[in-house]
DNA sequence: AGTGTTTGCCAACAACTGTTGGCAACGGGC
DNA sequence: GCCCGTTGCCAACAGTTGTTGGCAAACACT
């Protein structure tokens, strides 16, 4: 949404806009949407409420914002076919260890109809793409990748939101041993009768 | 909750507090703990938001009267050892297909505290429990009962919060030939390395 | 220097929130 | 009949919310 065209210089408010969004996506991650308010973003942010308005428009243009996310998914015609699950869970766990995006995300997504339609785009568009690139049948693939996001989202879910104490004390490795093969199955195994 | 001891007579406003009660779980359920007014509560029970007050005494006690809940997990040990998963996803599946409570649940749980300390309990209590009923590694108990509900879970929020397309049509007999394998590695599976 | 734009803060708004106290109507027990 | 607890509604409170308009300082450019 920068208006920048071309070689535009870097405008002065560009620190404040950053701090706005790096405030509004802690707090979106921490609080969900309704209880993030704006004033505490700006507090967090060491700037002005009214300024949050001026640079995003209102609380739902900051969330969109805030919320923009890419899940990165590598090129899976490059990955052994029978490791894809196992990258997959690896990628993901990395992706969201690092980056409070999609919890924020995923928090809101609960209470927050444009949220949830974000979330959808994200693993319907770049999820279900990736999964079409290994071929077979297309009839199947939305499927395949919506069971992929099932447990995905749900070991998001219990590790990072309701913090399940086995799920959260569960090392990364231990956690991409037991899901990978699910994943596996669900990518490439044969479909029930 | 109810005080009534022994053969104490039904109140005259049971059914007030039934009302509210139904109410508020499916405000709950459709819009999260904080967007789930008790004005809009109390509409649609068709009573004044004081009574509300009077009968739970404050938004946090209605909550967790509403959100009271039990899996009715069935008796694991009566249940072949191979259709464990099985049995679980179509348990799972049917007891949320008709009672929205665990919906609402699940939505608050993202954003209320008291919430996810309630989903927490029910899932180590209940559901770690009957994972133990089938002997094994106590050690692994935990874990085992951990993943279990990363999956169950992950179905419930892609197929009823976030409704993910794929997951919303795919039928409750499909999704449990494909997840049933899952849980059954979950509960019974050798552990990785 | 002088002008116009950008950046920021302050104060206030209207709406909505959970919550409270008082008061009328109704009920059963004596 | 009378009386007391229950059930219900109304009006209002205090606080918080997203959002707005105006005004001062800082800046960029001639």
């Amino acid at each position: 949404m920068t208006p920048s065209a071309q070689t535009t210089q870097p405008r002065r408010s560009d620190a404040t806009r950053a701090a706005i969004l790096r405030a509004a996506r802690e707090r979106f991650a921490a609080d969900g949407y309704e209880r993030a308010t704006i004033r505490a973003i700006a507090a967090d942010a060491q700037i002005d409420p009214s300024m949050v308005m001026r640079y995003y428009g209102s609380k739902e243009g900051l969330f969109a914002a805030a919320a923009e996310f890419d899940l990165r998914l590598p090129d899976l015609t490059s990955v052994p076919p029978g490791r894809l699950g196992e990258v997959l869970v690896r990628h993901f766990l990395a992706r969201w260890e690092g980056d409070e995006t999609l919890v924020a995300l995923l928090r809101a997504a609960s209470t927050n109809p444009g949220a949830a339609e974000r979330m959808r785009g994200i693993f319907a568009d770049q999820l279900t793409a990736a999964v079409a690139t290994f071929g077979s049948d297309p009839a199947l693939t939305a499927r395949r990748a919506g069971l992929v996001a099932s447990q995905i989202l749900g070991l998001a879910f219990t590790r990072y939101i309701v913090r399940l104490p086995p799920m959260v004390d569960t090392s990364p490795e231990e956690l991409v041993a037991w899901v990978a093969p699910t994943l596996q199955r669900y990518l490439t195994g044969t479909p029930p009768s």
